[in-house]
DNA sequence: GTGAAAGCGCTAACAG
DNA sequence: CTGTTAGCGCTTTCAC
């Protein structure tokens, strides 16, 4: 595995019988340097392959270039699309990514925070695991000064900002119109609320039948982990429910495609004998059959959110701690799976 | 953003009397030094907060345990799994991450292989974007001997490893599935044969078709970019089409499914006017009405397997250039939407 | 405008 | 078993 010789900035200066001051000077366009050295110092430096050290580079200005990002999993369009936006804006400012999965695991979110950690990185992002129950992970970046952002999952605390949509308005939407549409005994399928975003949802979501003076039922909140499979187990409950259930909240549209999916195989008509409502807009959610309304959530437009103000975190024009906490637009997509009326 | 004093093995050193060397040592677990010193460096270095200093020790050891991912876009399921598996892989090894998109741009391809080579990645894995004519960007790896994996897009060459699927021998399986089904007019939906993997499929399908005696027929092959959006034109033009095709094999989940959703909105019945067989075995191809017929894409498997062989070159356990392709089993998972017989 | 030189923190001879 | 020391390549005062 033996590397051909880097050229170093010696090199460019040995060769060019001047110091590597001044090479060092004109490959960072110092103007102080006059033009016709820049020039001959540059034309060689390509030449020759120069390519510049970033770890001495680093070693001397102790920064790295570069971001962290920890997330539960890659796997939802959701995450992907956001992924997308923190690349678009850090890669155009410069910066690059180191991402780490925590795959839903308090203890590899921890090993990650201490991969992050040890490798220096600039600043965080941060969508929380499930089960992650306290942040004491990441005091030690709030010790250095080290800007850290939670998008989407995130955790009560004052130190960090976060990036997020009204998950309780956005609930609070969904369920009003399935309540609009008819509905009076809805169920609520989320995850076990240790998130935010359930947690949020789920208020959101009882919010909405108090206004309309629906009395909450605890039997109508199913638990789960808003996989596919947990889908078709909660429609299997729900068709033993008596009376049935006429309206789903699904917490996202993977979950809720498969209810539609189990729904029908249990010879149920879908929004006529029951509505389902999903949260993503999941791609997916206008393949089902029928088409599955949800809410809207802005994934490339969150990425790129977080990564700027990271950045702007970074660059010092934004004091740490100014902004706690940015809210996106959300916003509910009808479609057939929950028209009921007109 | 100032960040507070960092320790270094200078400060341990100091406070315990010893010299640096015997730290660095013990901090390595070097067997060499003695067992009480070794646990009062640990302790101590832990107590400090101690953490070391990646850039310096890149800076001497002249390696980044940094493996550089470029890929066309991080918006598909299949992508998703492949970066799982990869990331699963790296990280097992210790090895970081770095992920750029090319965003199907040539151009992009370039800064991004720059930027890899510049932060001096230890190996590279890459997926070409679409438009990608040439490797020239990813000489200055090969002339480094940096090892270099391309995985799904390749492209002609002699002096990287791949790891594939048989693309030509499922697209065969494909459409030999469909000419069983009774189909004589089968359609292709496929990208502009630019990338192996298009190429491939493309000539498994005329391989099909000539070995069971059907013409070929170039009017059969429709070019576009396998977005929902190109499903959509692409059933237009088929239901133009005079006969009527009677199948329709398209390189994509995507795709295909928005040709079924289309299909049925002109009135056609799928698949007993016309049997749709995708590619990548998409969770979506589960949900659409009637299931997708398609190849299963073993991407999880994929990025695990270009990472561990990676990791192989790194470790100089296996030779650079010792394997040249690596074949990972796909077949063919049969659905309704291609299911006219029995 | 340019140069000399002192580190940034760590590792690995080499010497003891 | 431990210490001394010379760099790794770059930036940045401070002189000139």
């Amino acid at each position: 595995m033996e590397k051909t010789k880097e050229i170093t900035i010696y090199d460019i200066a040995d060769r060019l019988n001047i110091s590597v001051a001044t090479v060092s000077r004109a490959l960072k366009d110092d103007p102080v340097v006059n033009k016709k050295t820049k020039k001959k110092i540059l034309d060689l430096a390509e030449k020759m392959g120069y390519r510049s050290n970033h770890f001495a580079r680093n070693l001397r200005n102790q920064r790295t270039d570069t971001i962290g990002v920890i997330i539960p999993r890659l796997n939802s369009y959701f995450m992907s699309t956001v992924i997308a936006g923190i690349e678009n804006v850090a890669n155009a400012e410069g910066y690059n990514l180191i991402i780490t999965q925590s795959s839903e695991s308090f203890e590899k979110e921890v090993a990650s925070a201490k991969t992050m950690f040890n490798n220096r990185v600039d600043g965080l992002l941060v969508s929380l695991a499930y089960d992650t129950e306290n942040l004491d992970h990441f005091e030690q970046f709030s010790k250095k000064n080290i800007p850290l952002i939670f998008f989407d999952r995130t955790e009560d605390h004052n130190r960090f900002t976060d990036v997020l949509i009204d998950n309780h308005k956005a609930a609070y939407d969904a369920t009003c119109h399935l309540i609009e549409q008819g509905c009076k005994r809805i169920v609520h399928i989320t995850a076990s609320p240790k998130r935010n975003v359930y947690i949020d949802r789920l208020s959101g979501y009882k919010q909405a039948l108090s206004d309309h003076k629906i009395r909450f039922r605890n039997d109508h909140i199913i638990v789960g982990n808003l996989s596919a499979e947990a889908g078709e187990e909660a429609v299997e409950k729900i068709i033993r429910m008596s009376p049935l259930p006429d309206g789903i909240f699904v917490a996202n549209d993977n979950c809720a495609v498969s209810c539609i999916i189990s729904l029908k195989k249990a010879g149920l008509r879908v929004p006529e004998d029951i509505a389902v409502v999903g949260f993503n807009n999941d791609p997916v959610s206008k393949v089902v059959e029928p088409n599955l309304t949800t809410i809207n959530y802005p994934g490339y437009e969150m990425g790129e959110m977080a990564a700027r103000n990271l950045i702007n975190h970074l660059n010092g024009s934004v004091p740490l701690h100014s902004t706690n906490t940015i809210l996106l637009r959300s916003e509910l997509v009808v479609r057939a799976s929950s028209l009921r009326k007109g």
